[in-house]
DNA sequence: CTTAATGTATATAGTAACTATATAGTCAAG
DNA sequence: CTTGACTATATAGTTACTATATACATTAAG
């Protein structure tokens, strides 16, 4: 029975136990949000093994986002039935953090895939490429529009991907109809578009069915883009194709990837009527 | 085509569409992690649309745990090649991030399923009960141990559930064998124990079977345990029952529920032999 | 056309939660 | 009895903001 009784841990050891620094435990010693048990007559202090317990929730509500200040509140009158509120609470939240962590592990796969395709192209070919079907989500129209609306309406589009979680990592693009491109206005876009692989309930969506594509690549700023739509549009009669109602462009590399513009790379696809 | 061309935006625009602080991104300008596209004669600044994107993978990048500095150099000398690889290594920390976030919500709705169990018992009572198959994940044998030789094992347990993701958010209880408890020496446990409720390849197991127990409380600290062990072992003997091989005992109201050690509260479970 | 509200800027200080450093006392082993 | 590993306190530094103070600019309303 004297033998051991009780047995109490050094900072050392209890910081070894709970995985901090020794320095962590003397600050929230300090801010008296977990002191040791006792202290000796040396100001050593002791903790037991049972603290661990207490330690780990405070790690557990610090990972939820509460601030220690907030965790010494409720530490301050803690009961059992606080503990299972706050639960209740911390599981909302925990859900919400995991599915924001599982859409930015999406967002990331998304990243991958699109660099090792990209990898592969030939920014010089133009080619005619079959695209399968795709759903697009898009944001209201763009055409005739002022700066400040535009900005709005870009703004209103990125918040409802955010808090519909329909942020799928593909580029956001622009599509421009037949009869702009046709008339040599390239930047007069009709809407924001990004692709969605897995559409979602409660959404409008644009199927785009599949199709021939003439694919080519713009390199360099987008002020230069008109003289590669150009070249597309050469190439076009050159086949003798007729273009179809949509052309969609999208960002291969951009500022996240290439640190001068001149070397950003834009993809081009333009509808061919069948 | 002279009536928008490129549209830029202005610090407090930026902001809202990165969802941030205008002082924020005033400060990654200053780092020089994301600066505006131009400035104006006026010192205003003006940000690109586009630039939302590399605002968006700096964000992603910190949510993954670089500091600014890590990002800063990432994108000094940026490029395909080396995103995709930062992507690869980034897909493998999210992985494992999710991969925890998992755990602590498992061990959440442990904790909400304990308490909410536990405000429907009755301390002062002392029953049978059935209790179902487990599957216990043991320490070492801490019988007869030195202080230090008992840390060692117990940051050993501990160690191998937090390694082997094996925190099920249960209490850590112990075992104490039946000659133990016959000689009165309820201290001298055997090993500590945390139920399991999926149990994992590649790690031994403790198996209880299904059967009888004598349960009570214990109400306040550990110093006076064995008080509730004389009458539990009392009762025993009233009821004309011999003790089985263990006895399991954990905390139910510990430090992280009650500031006070005579409110903690121990589940002791004895062996009933059939 | 003035005025108020809102926007922009810089500069500086404050914050949270550590983290590092400097200095000094303690203890156990060889 | 010294060495090395431990303990302590006190203070300063760090990261990534965040707030505050002050001043200039732009826009909308009266």
């Amino acid at each position: 029975m004297d033998e051991k009784k009780e047995k109490y841990l050094s900072s050392g050891e209890f910081a070894r136990l709970c995985k901090v620094n020794k320095q962590t435990l003397f600050y929230y010693d300090q801010i008296g949000l977990l002191s040791p048990i006792f202290k000796n007559e040396k100001g050593y202090r002791f903790y037991s093994v049972h603290q661990l317990d207490l330690f780990n929730v405070i790690d557990l509500l610090k990972e939820l986002d509460m601030s220690l200040k907030e965790i010494q509140n409720y530490m301050k009158n803690k009961s059992p039935e606080s503990f299972l509120h706050l639960m209740y609470q911390k599981r909302a939240d925990i859900v919400k953090k995991r599915q924001e962590i599982e859409m930015k592990e999406k967002i990331i796969e998304a990243k991958i895939k699109l660099m090792e395709e990209a990898s592969h192209w030939d920014f010089t070919q133009v080619t005619i490429e079959q695209l399968p079907k795709a759903t697009l989500y898009l944001s209201k129209n763009i055409e005739n529009i002022s700066n400040e609306k535009f900005v709005e309406v870009v703004s209103d589009f990125i918040n409802e991907l955010y808090q519909s979680n329909l942020d799928s990592g593909y580029p956001i693009g622009v599509i421009t109809k037949r009869e702009h491109i046709l008339n040599r206005e390239f930047t007069k876009h009709s809407f924001l578009y990004i692709e969605q692989p897995i559409p979602r309930e409660g959404h409008k969506y644009f199927q785009i069915v599949k199709g021939d594509f003439l694919v080519g690549y713009h390199v360099g700023d987008e002020e230069t883009i008109p003289q590669t739509y150009e070249r597309l549009l050469m190439e076009m009669e050159r086949l003798q194709l007729r273009l179809g109602n949509y052309v969609f462009e999208e960002y291969v590399y951009d500022h996240s990837v290439k640190s001068h513009e001149e070397e950003f790379v834009t993809k081009i696809m333009m509808q061919i009527e069948r």
